[in-house]
RNA sequence: GCCCGAGUGGCGGAAUGGCAGACGCAGAGGACUCAAAAUCCUCCGAUUGAAAGAUCGUGUGGGUUCGAGUCCCACCUCGGGCACCA
C-alpha cells in the first residue's frame, strides 16, 4: 500500500516546492557542502586542528552500520536524522560538534558472499561503503567526511591489534581492580613484593616464568570449554549464543567444547562494569540488561567435609548462608570432577547412566518446559560443618557446572528448586524459619518452600545462635562471621559474566598479532610490525560441517596459507622462525573503538592523541546530581539489540584504556538514547505466507492480495515480512527533507511506530507552507509581507523558539516539529511571513529541513551557511501576555473561565472568579468552603 | 517464573499533579474553480440537546489529593530482556 504525492498537472505553479523541486535544491546543496567543507569539525592538535576547536564541544554518536549489500533500511534514517538535527541544532547553538559516521564492515555477510562468488570480500565491502555514502549524502547528513573510518581499513585495523597487543601486555591488579602493565608485574615478582601463581618465581626457569605471565594476562589462551558451532566452522561467545543453545548467526546448534582460544578477561572488570553504570545517562532498560548479564551476586563459599573421604570437601557457593541449618542434602553438577570419587560401586551404573543421559540432553533438550526434576543418588554422604549433620549427595542436570562452584547445598525449605527436588525423591525438608504467613513449621504440609524474612528456628550450635534474628541481612552476616572464624567458608561474590572469548575461525576479520614461537608459547608482534594485513586468498570460508557434528575440530582459512603462517622474524633473540596466529578478532572488536579513532582519524602517531580525546571525551566536572562525570560521547543513539554485547565489550575495553592511562575517560557513552524500530503492517495469506506488502489493496476495512484475503499484522519492516521501503524511494517521491520530517514526527525517538506512507504527505504538506510563506510559486521570488508582526504575532513566534530549543535539547523531535508547524500555521492564516520574521522561520527549520532552510537562507540574501547561523534566542518580554485566562473549577470541574492580569494577587484572581456568572450559578447560592489559586494555571471552588 | 517498558479519539501521537486529545493522517462542510485537483477557511472523543449546555470519558478495580492520563496498591493485556544462576 502506498501513497503519493499530488501529482504536477499543467497548471501546478513553477516554483512550489514539490518533490522535484526538492530533490533540485538537495542535490545542490549537497554539491556545496562537500565543495566548501561545511561540515569539517576542528581539533585541538594534529593533522585535524584548526581553529574553532577552543568552543565548547559536543560529540555525537550513531551506531555505525553494517554496509550491508541491500544498503540503508528505513531503520537507519530514523536514527541518523535525528542525531543529524542535534547536530545541526547544536552547530546553531555555537557548539563544536563533531559528527560522522564509519563502517562496522568485518563480518560473516560479506565473507559469506564472497565464498558464493569468488570475489574477494573487500571489493565487496568497498562497494557497499560507497553506495551507503551516497544513501547517507542524500539524506543531508552533516558529517565530517574526513573522519569517516572503516574497521576494514588496514589503517584502522591496525590500531585494532595494537589495542590487542596493549591488552595481551597488561594484568589485572587485584587489589585496585585496574589494569597494569605486565612489566611492572615482573617488577613486583622480582621484588617478591608478589607471589607468583605457578610456584617461586626466583627459581622459574625463562619458560615457566613465561607461562607464568600469561595466567596474568587480560588477553590469553585457554584449554577451556567454548561454544563450537560446527554449522559456521567457528567457535563464538557466550554472547552469542542464544537461550535455546543456537548461534544467533544462522541459528545452528552450539556445542560446549573443550579448545584453546583467545579469551579476554573481562570478569576481572566486572565490579567495574557494574557500578560505573551509576554514572551513565542510560535508559534503567539496558543498565537493567547489562546487570543481568554480569549477574553479581553475594553470598557465601562453604566447605562441606565429606565422610569417609579424608581431605576430600565439596565447596558450594550458596546466596543464603543464613539457612544452612536447613541444607539436608547436596547436589552436584552431573559433570563435577568430584563425582567418580565419591560415587559408591553400589550406585556406579545408575550415576554413570545419568551422567550419560545429561550428556546427550545438553544444549538440544534443554529448553525442556515441564522440567521435570530429575537426579541420582551417589551413595556418598557430607557433613553439614554447622550442625555435624551428615546429609546425602546427589547428582542433578539442575545444578549447572558453569556457575558457582557445580555444586550446591539443598535448602529444600527454602528454595523451590530444592522443595521440587526433595519432594520428588523424599528427602528430608527441615524448617529453620516460621514462616510469616501462617503456615507453620511442619514441612509436610508445605505446598511451596519458603522464601523471605521471617524469624530463625532450629538455627543453633555451640558457637553460632541464629534463632531469634528476624532478617536475612543479620543470619547472612552472623553466619559468614562464623565460617570464617571456622574455616569452613568466608563471604565471596560470584557473577554470571564468563570471560569472553575472542577468537573465531573465519577469514574475513582482523588477524591476531601474533605469533608462537617453537615451544608454543605466545608473543605480542611490536607496536612497528603492525598492521599484521589479512593475508590475500581466494579461499575465504573455513571448513564448515555437519551442524550437529559436535566432534568437529575448527580450521580456520588462514591456517592454510603456509607461506603466511610460517615466518622468520627477529622479536630481540635474533632471528628465529615463528607460527602466525591463524584466528581472527570477532566483529565486536573493531566497534569496541571506533568512537575513539572519530576524535583523530589519520593519527599515524597513536590511536588518538591525548589533547583530542581530552577535548572530546574527557570528563566534564560533576554533574547536577553530585556524581562525578564519566566523560565519553554526549549522546550515543541506537538500537537495543546492542544491549550486552557491543555495549559491555566496548566498555570494557574504554576501561583497560584508561586504566593504562591512554584515555582521560572512564566510560566511552556518557548518553545513550535507544530509538525505536520501524514497524510497517504485513500481510498473510491463507496459507500463512508473506505476501509483498506494496502489492495488497484495501477496501472497507479488508485487505486483499492478487483478488484473495489477506490478514494484517505488525512487525518490524524488513525483508523478511515483505514490507520493506527503501528510504532511497521515498527522496525521489518527496525529497529527503519531507522524509527526514515525517520520520521524526512520527512519534518519540524511543518508541517503535507502525509506517503509514499515506501519513507523509502531511510533512510534505507542512514544508509546501514553509516554502509558501516565503516564496512567490510563481515567480519564485522572494514574498515575505512588509509589515511589522503582531504583538500576538510576535509572541507566537517567541513562544516557538523557547519551546523549539527546549525540546530539542530533550530529543523531543516530534514536538518541536509540532511546535513550528503551529507557528507556520499562524503565518499561514497571516497570508505569509513577515520579513522581519523570516529569518526566525528558517534557522527554526533548518535543524529539520536543513536544504530547504538552506535555499530559503540564500535566497533571503544571505551569502554564507546557515549551518552555523546563531539558532534564535526567545525574547522574555514576548513570553508574557499581559493577561491570562484561568480556566475555574468548582469542586474539579471547570464552570467558567475568566481573563484578568498577568501580574494580578491571587486575592484579585480569587475575587474575579467567585464575582463570575456561571461560577455564581454552580455554587447555587452556597458559600465555597475553600477556594485553591494557582498562579498562571487555574483556580478551583470547592462548594 | 523473575526483571524492565507500555496501554489515551477511526489511526500515529500530545499533555512540570492543574482546561485530556497539541501536531499530523483520515473524515465532514465551506470558499476558489465551468469542473476537478491543489490551496485556503471551519468542524471533527462518546451520549444527549435546536442551541446554550449537561453527563460520561486516558486498560480494570481501589486509594491519596481541592484536583489524577500523571502519584500509591492490586489486577488484566501487549511488547522487550533473562530464565533450573544456587
Amino acid at each position: 500500500m502506498s501513497a503519493t504525492p499530488a501529482p504536477d498537472t499543467a497548471d501546478t505553479p513553477a516554483h512550489r516546492y514539490t518533490g522535484a523541486l526538492a530533490q533540485q535544491i538537495e542535490a545542490r546543496w549537497h554539491d556545496r557542502w562537500d565543495a566548501a567543507g561545511t561540515f569539517n569539525t576542528p581539533n585541538p592538535v594534529g593533522p585535524l586542528a584548526g581553529p574553532g576547536a577552543d568552543k565548547p564541544k559536543t560529540f555525537i554518536l550513531d551506531m555505525f552500520p553494517y554496509p550491508s549489500g541491500a544498503g540503508l533500511h528505513m531503520g537507519h534514517p530514523l536514527g541518523f536524522t535525528a542525531t543529524d538535527m542535534y547536530a545541526r541544532y547544536q552547530r546553531m547553538a555555537g557548539r563544536n560538534v563533531l559528527y560522522t559516521m564509519g563502517f562496522d564492515a568485518f563480518g560473516l555477510p560479506a565473507e559469506q558472499y564472497a565464498v558464493q562468488t569468488g570475489q574477494h570480500p573487500a571489493i565487496t565491502t568497498n562497494q557497499n561503503i560507497d553506495n551507503i555514502r551516497r544513501q547517507l549524502r542524500r539524506l543531508g547528513l552533516s558529517h565530517d567526511p574526513r573522519r569517516s573510518v572503516s574497521t576494514t581499513d588496514p589503517d584502522y585495523y591496525r590500531w585494532t591489534q595494537w589495542i590487542f597487543r596493549e591488552i595481551f601486555n597488561a594484568w589485572c591488579d587485584p587489589d585496585t581492580k585496574k589494569a597494569r602493565r605486565i612489566d611492572e608485574l615482573v617488577a613486583e615478582f622480582d621484588a617478591g613484593t608478589r607471589a607468583a601463581k605457578t610456584g617461586d618465581w626466583a627459581t622459574m626457569s625463562k619458560a615457566e616464568r613465561r607461562r607464568e605471565l600469561d595466567q596474568w594476562r587480560l588477553a590469553y589462551v585457554s584449554d577451556a570449554p567454548v561454544n563450537w558451532c560446527p554449522g559456521l566452522g567457528t567457535v563464538v561467545a557466550n554472547e552469542e549464543v542464544t537461550a535455546d543453545g543456537r548461534s544467533d548467526r544462522g541459528n545452528f546448534p552450539v556445542f560446549k567444547r573443550n579448545m584453546r582460544q583467545w579469551m579476554m578477561r573481562i570478569t576481572a572488570y566486572a565490579d567495574r562494569l557494574l557500578d560505573d553504570l551509576d554514572l551513565l545517562d542510560w535508559t534503567d532498560a539496558i543498565k537493567a540488561m547489562q546487570r543481568n548479564w554480569i549477574g553479581r551476586s553475594e553470598g557465601a563459599t562453604v566447605h562441606f567435609p565429606v565422610a569417609g573421604h579424608d581431605g576430600e570437601r565439596i565447596t558450594v557457593f550458596t546466596t543464603r548462608p543464613d539457612t544452612l541449618f536447613g541444607a539436608t542434602f547436596m547436589v552436584l553438577a552431573p559433570e563435577h570432577p568430584l563425582v567418580d570419587t565419591l560415587t559408591t560401586a553400589e550406585h556406579a551404573d545408575a550415576v554413570a547412566a545419568y551422567r550419560r543421559a545429561a550428556e546427550a540432553k545438553k544444549d538440544v533438550d534443554r529448553q525442556d518446559e515441564n522440567r521435570e526434576k530429575t537426579g541420582v543418588f551417589t551413595g556418598a554422604y557430607a557433613v553439614n560443618p554447622l550442625n555435624g549433620q551428615q546429609i546425602p549427595v546427589w547428582i542433578a542436570d539442575y545444578v549447572l557446572m558453569g556457575y558457582g562452584y557445580g555444586a550446591i547445598m539443598a535448602v529444600p525449605c527454602g528454595d523451590q528448586r530444592d522443595f521440587e527436588f526433595a519432594r520428588t525423591f523424599g528427602l528430608d525438608i527441615v524448617a529453620i524459619q516460621a514462616p510469616t504467613d501462617g503456615r507453620g513449621t511442619d514441612c509436610s504440609t508445605w505446598a511451596d518452600a519458603f522464601v523471605g524474612d521471617a524469624p530463625y528456628v532450629n538455627s543453633s550450635n555451640d558457637s553460632l545462635n541464629l534463632n531469634g534474628l528476624a532478617t536475612k541481612a543479620e543470619g547472612v552476616s552472623a553466619t559468614n562471621a562464623w565460617l570464617e572464624a571456622h574455616g569452613h567458608g568466608h563471604a565471596t561474590i560470584t557473577y554470571k559474566l564468563r570471560d569472553w572469548l575472542f577468537s573465531r575461525q573465519r577469514y574475513w576479520g582482523e588477524p591476531f598479532p601474533i605469533v608462537y614461537d617453537a615451544d608454543g608459547n605466545p608473543h605480542a608482534l611490536p607496536a612497528d610490525m603492525l598492521p599484521v594485513l589479512l593475508p590475500d586468498t581466494d579461499q575465504f570460508s573455513p571448513r564448515t560441517f555437519d551442524p550437529d557434528d559436535a566432534m568437529s575440530n575448527p580450521e580456520s582459512p588462514l591456517d592454510r596459507l603456509g607461506d603466511w603462517v610460517e615466518v622468520t622474524l627477529d622479536l630481540g633473540d635474533g632471528p628465529q622462525t615463528y607460527r602466525r596466529d591463524t584466528n581472527v578478532m570477532p566483529q565486536w572488536a573493531g566497534s569496541c573503538w571506533y568512537e575513539l579513532r572519530y576524535l583523530d582519524p589519520t593519527n599515524d602517531d597513536a590511536f588518538v592523541a591525548p589533547e583530542n580525546e581530552a577535548y572530546w571525551m574527557g570528563p566534564q566536572g560533576t554533574k547536577a546530581d553530585g556524581t562525578p562525570h564519566p566523560g565519553g560521547a554526549d549522546l550515543y543513539v541506537g538500537g537495543v539489540e546492542h544491549a550486552v554485547l557491543h555495549l559491555l565489550y566496548s566498555r570494557f575495553w574504554h576501561k583497560v584504556l584508561f586504566d593504562l592511562g591512554h584515555v582521560s575517560s572512564v566510560e566511552p557513552f556518557h548518553k545513550l538514547f535507544n530509538q525505536g524500530y520501524i514497524l510497517a503492517a504485513a500481510y498473510t495469506d491463507e496459507r500463512g505466507m508473506y505476501v509483498d506488502a506494496h502489492a495488497v489493496e484495501e477496501r472497507d476495512g479488508t485487505y486483499t492480495f492478487e483478488g484473495r484475503p489477506v490478514t494484517r499484522e505488525y512487525g518490524k519492516m524488513g525483508k523478511s515480512l515483505k514490507n520493506a521501503l527503501d528510504p532511497m524511494d521515498l527522496c525521489e517521491l518527496y525529497g529527503a527533507d519531507t522524509l527526514r520530517v515525517y520520520l521524526e514526527s512520527m512519534g518519540p525517538l524511543d518508541a517503535s511506530r507502525p509506517w503509514e506512507s499515506k501519513d507523509v504527505v502531511g510533512a510534505h504538506r507542512f514544508l509546501q507552507r514553509v516554502w509558501r510563506n516565503i516564496i512567490d510559486e510563481d515567480t519564485g521570488t522572494v514574498r515575505t509581507l512588509a509589515e511589522e508582526p503582531s504583538t500576538d504575532t510576535l509572541r507566537v513566534a517567541h513562544r516557538t523558539i523557547a519551546a523549539v530549543s527546549e525540546e530539542l535539547d530533550n530529543l523531543r523531535f516530534n514536538t518541536a516539529i509540532a511546535k513550528i508547524i503551529e507557528l507556520n500555521n499562524h503565518l499561514t492564516k497571516l497570508g505569509g511571513c513577515p520579513a522581519s520574521l523570516a529569518d526566525t522561520l528558517v534557522t527554526l527549520v533548518a535543524p529539520f529541513a536543513p536544504h530547504m532552510a538552506e535555499e530559503l537562507w540564500a535566497r533571503l540574501g544571505h551569502t554564507d551557511s546557515i549551518t552555523y547561523a546563531p539558532f534564535p534566542v526567545a525574547d522574555p518580554a514576548y513570553l508574557v501576555a499581559e493577561t491570562v485566562e484561568y480556566p475555574v473549577q468548582v469542586n474539579g470541574k471547570v464552570r467558567s473561565r475568566i481573563t484578568v492580569s498577568t501580574d494580578a494577587p491571587a486575592a484579585d484572581v480569587e475575587a474575579a472568579a467567585l464575582a463570575d456568572d456561571k461560577v455564581q450559578a454552580a455554587l447555587g447560592g452556597g458559600s465555597p468552603k475553600k477556594v485553591i489559586v494557582v498562579p498562571g494555571r487555574m483556580v478551583n471552588i470547592v462548594a
